[in-house]
DNA sequence: ACGCATTTAATGCCGTTGCATAAAATTTAG
DNA sequence: CTAAATTTTATGCAACGGCATTAAATGCGT
């Protein structure tokens, strides 16, 4: 319990830190901007901000705007939406595609040496 | 491996949410401040800075300044080590210990909330 | 059809964090 | 013994995140 937590708090530490450095320095995105165009691009669709912050660990705010920042990086574009026009739509871009294909392998390549010591999940 | 991050990143989320949250308007007490004085009580003496940096997942200026915190609360009290000067000691106060021990079973109960559904790990 | 509650996304504000740096003390090299 | 390098903690700064609020659009009740 208190030991899972422990592992936990380790692995996110250790992992954010060095996704943080390698996607930063490597392919100039964040953990989050990463991951926002990861969700996008696993749907392979475009997606409503709600749908997003579904999915993406983060207040419906920061979401608002880490793709604000992305749009202003051209990896992603920003439409309303016809059936209703409060909502959002989130369109990755052919650079934004390409970004995140790029960032991929690194991301892949920290998670592998965080994760290393095989701590595998029961379920 | 894959599939381990988004468990952690869920769990962390969810995790730390509802620790702010609780300890925050129950206690008082941020998630940072909590751990530090758990750190601490866990020792059962005073430690300098640096070994509470080894321990805790924050910067050593991140945890300069919780330090700072806590001692304006009067949870902690500083004092520089006679042996190497540079050096600082945190020593935990009467009411922070209270503190603590009024703060851990909030921290456990939010703990067993969030790890319920058994995750459990193997090793 | 109208007004009121609700939903959706964006923004103001503030707190916390990490990086780079500063300041003080200690250690090491010569 | 002195000067440079290193260690230890604190601070300036900028970025990021969450909460509360706002603005716009929709839905609902009457």
């Amino acid at each position: 319990m208190v030991d899972t937590w422990h592992y936990v708090l380790a692995k996110h530490a250790k992992a954010m830190c060095a996704l943080e450095r390698e996607l930063g320095d490597r392919h100039g995105l964040g953990p989050s901007e990463f991951e926002v165009l990861d969700r996008i691009v696993h749907h392979d669709r475009k997606l409503r901000i709600q749908e997003l912050c579904d999915e993406v660990h983060l207040s419906q705010s920061a979401l608002s705007r880490v793709v604000a920042r992305l749009e202003k990086a051209a990896l992603v574009s920003r439409g309303v939406c016809d059936a209703d026009r409060r909502g959002v739509f989130v369109c990755i871009t052919d650079e934004g595609r390409a970004r995140h294909a790029e960032a991929l392998p690194t991301q892949r390549a920290v998670l592998a040496d965080v994760f290393a010591d095989a701590p595998a999940l029961t379920r």
